[in-house]
DNA sequence: GGTTAATAGTTAAACAGGTTAACAATTAAA
DNA sequence: TTTAATTGTTAACCTGTTTAACTATTAACC
């Protein structure tokens, strides 16, 4: 188990591919029917997690700009599964929350990807889930604080 | 360092979105210009890779129906990037290869990704490497064989 | 050999999600 | 009180996706 470090770049890029496009499809087929598509239940999942959130604080976690997430959130709406209410001491802010109908959906939809990601945990043997541990926090911390990386020309 | 099997869930889908999204918006960076995508330049990597190869291929590779990949290719050929070859002992096949501009442009973004990767790879110490090898090789054998995998209702 | 399958790729219509640029409404700062 | 900045929306446009129908070609079968 010795890897060059162009190994170790390939290694990651690939399983950021992985990672990207087998896990997202695996977890499509998890999401209730036609009502939800992926990026929308990550979005019930932010709103569900904050209780309450604005277009602004959605904007910066996906990182996307805030007509992005207008959009999405109209969908939502329009489907009943999300309710918009204007804060009445900064009336330009509109809090989001979900409905019992997106709360019902959301718990439904997540409890199907704990139950397929509890499949692969439970694939892992101790030392396998201690290397997971310690990947997951690198990774995580890389990946915050190279938010702003540029390379050099 | 010790999670209960739900915190190791959550860690999972927590890493799984940061991959996804904070990971692809970094590589985004890294893209040349407004000339490439991030799918864009995937589609380059694996034709590069493999040489040459067919619409069916990729369509698998990226788990999309084949029109998804006419439509990228045809933007990719619009701009030169990619050729179009039939086979001429089967000639329902088209071969797809990288043009020269296509392959100089490949390398270029690549170079660059391979330095905002190397920079990650970089903070990681022997034990880290280590843990990573390990969790990269069991995250794809999972990814592989849970291509089909059904939650029972 | 001639009909029927299956395969490779394309096209068209429709939708989701993304960006940019302009805007309205509101609040903060000068 | 005029000028900034902020929050969210809208409209135009692009990319990527699916479904369904289609063409062209090859394979299979009787």
């Amino acid at each position: 188990m010795t890897y060059s470090i162009q190994e170790l770049i390939d290694s990651y890029i690939d399983l950021s591919f992985s990672v990207h496009r087998k896990g997202e499809s695996l977890i499509r087929e998890q999401i209730e029917g036609d009502l939800l598509t992926n990026d929308q239940h990550y979005t019930l999942r932010y709103i569900n997690r904050a209780g309450s959130c604005t277009s602004t604080e959605l904007a910066e976690e996906f990182d996307v700009k805030k007509s992005a997430i207008t959009a999405i959130i109209n969908r939502l709406w329009e489907k009943g599964f999300i309710q918009r209410t204007r804060d009445e001491n900064d009336r330009r802010v509109v809090y989001l929350t979900l409905t019992k109908q997106g709360k019902e959906l959301y718990i439904k939809t997540e409890e199907k990807i704990y139950k397929l990601v509890e499949t692969f945990i439970k694939q892992f043997d101790q030392e396998e889930i201690q290397a997971f541990i310690k990947t997951y926090e690198k990774l995580n911390k890389i990946l915050i604080e190279s938010k702003d990386y540029k390379v050099e020309e």
